[in-house]
DNA sequence: CCTGTTTTATTACCAAGTAATAGAACTTAA
DNA sequence: TTAAGTTCTATTACTTGGTAATAAAACAGG
């Protein structure tokens, strides 16, 4: 049975090998892992991976719309409800990249990310920018949860816009955010 | 000379094509412009454009080095300087994709997350997250500034610590906040 | 009509494969 | 030891999407 353990090794080595380096041909790999190159062919096969340009194309295409959606999140969370001037609705849902390595807690800046876009967002204004945050983390947020923010326009002042958003899961209120935001046709702040 | 011009406005015609989806191949390309596919070869000889293949393996090494990038921001703008638990310095370049499609001004959360995540930074605790933050935007900024955030902290009461970032390009102290970091072994905040 | 550019066609060749078939080598169990 | 089974290697024919080189056709302008 020693064969047979020396192709499940093998077969580990080459799916490590292509984690790795995915541009890697089955000639290169042959010489790397001293078989013949029919032997990869059949493992890759067997393991049902795509040869080199497959797998250069498949990589390609995935990468491009990963940064395609990266690119297209100015307002961040999806707006699902909306009335100018008042108030409005955002839903964001907490991915693998918006946690940190460390303890796996939501990097605040996310939340804060979307509570601030949908400040902005509620506006009727043209233009505008924050002028003053004052915001209060409750509870640690985690990857998977569905963060629902609530914006509302409380006050305004001259071209200054009062805005509380307050950010929930399913259970609690896990973050709470008072803005300033300063519409400026010209310029100001 | 309407032969020349009809080659420059195929020309054109390819280079759009192939900007929008880089994975067509020269035969397809000649059906879509009505030519053979001799001449898409020899205007890609022109052009200086490689093949499907070479274009395809282009892009994915591309994608995946910006994706490389992006993913491993757990501190935004870099650490230059850092005394552990006293305070410490971070500078970032405001790029293209940090700014609002509007105005052109930087996205309040991107200055927040620098500011931030050097305040998480200098905290000599293994584990912390934010608690609180009053910050205020003091001047636009705009692509291509480099933003210098220094912070300091100022306080330590029990597990909290008072933390003061002020960030500056190279005119104005463009923006200013304070934070209080919990830090925490088991759970709380 | 001739000339020069542009376009097309043809041929030989290459890399990196798939698919199929056959043979060699090693392993083991009877 | 030998037969059987698995695993590995080799060989051959064919495919895609090209490069490189050469020649011929088409067309436009003077």
């Amino acid at each position: 049975m020693m064969a047979r353990s020396q192709k499940k090794q093998r077969h580990d080595a080459l799916r490590e090998k292509l984690n790795s380096s995915p541009f890697l041909t089955d000639e290169v790999l042959a010489g790397q892992l001293g078989v013949s190159v029919q032997t990869i062919r059949l493992d890759r096969l067997e393991m049902g991976i795509p040869e080199v340009r497959e797998r250069t194309k498949q990589m390609a295409e995935e990468a491009r719309a990963k940064l395609k959606a990266i690119g297209s999140r100015d307002v961040i969370g999806d707006l699902i409800d909306l009335e100018l001037g008042k108030s409005g609705i955002s839903v964001m849902t907490v991915t693998g990249d918006m946690v940190m390595e460390k303890n796996r807690i939501a990097h605040g800046h996310f939340i804060f990310a979307q509570a601030n876009s949908l400040a902005l967002a509620v506006l009727d204004a043209p233009v505008a920018v924050t002028g003053v945050a004052n915001i209060k983390y409750k509870v640690p947020v985690h990857i998977g949860e569905k963060l629902i923010a609530k914006a509302e326009i409380v006050k305004k002042r001259g071209n200054k816009y009062f805005v509380w958003v307050k950010t929930r899961n399913d259970q609690h209120e896990v973050f709470r955010s008072k803005f300033i935001l300063v519409s400026f046709d010209g310029e100001g702040r």
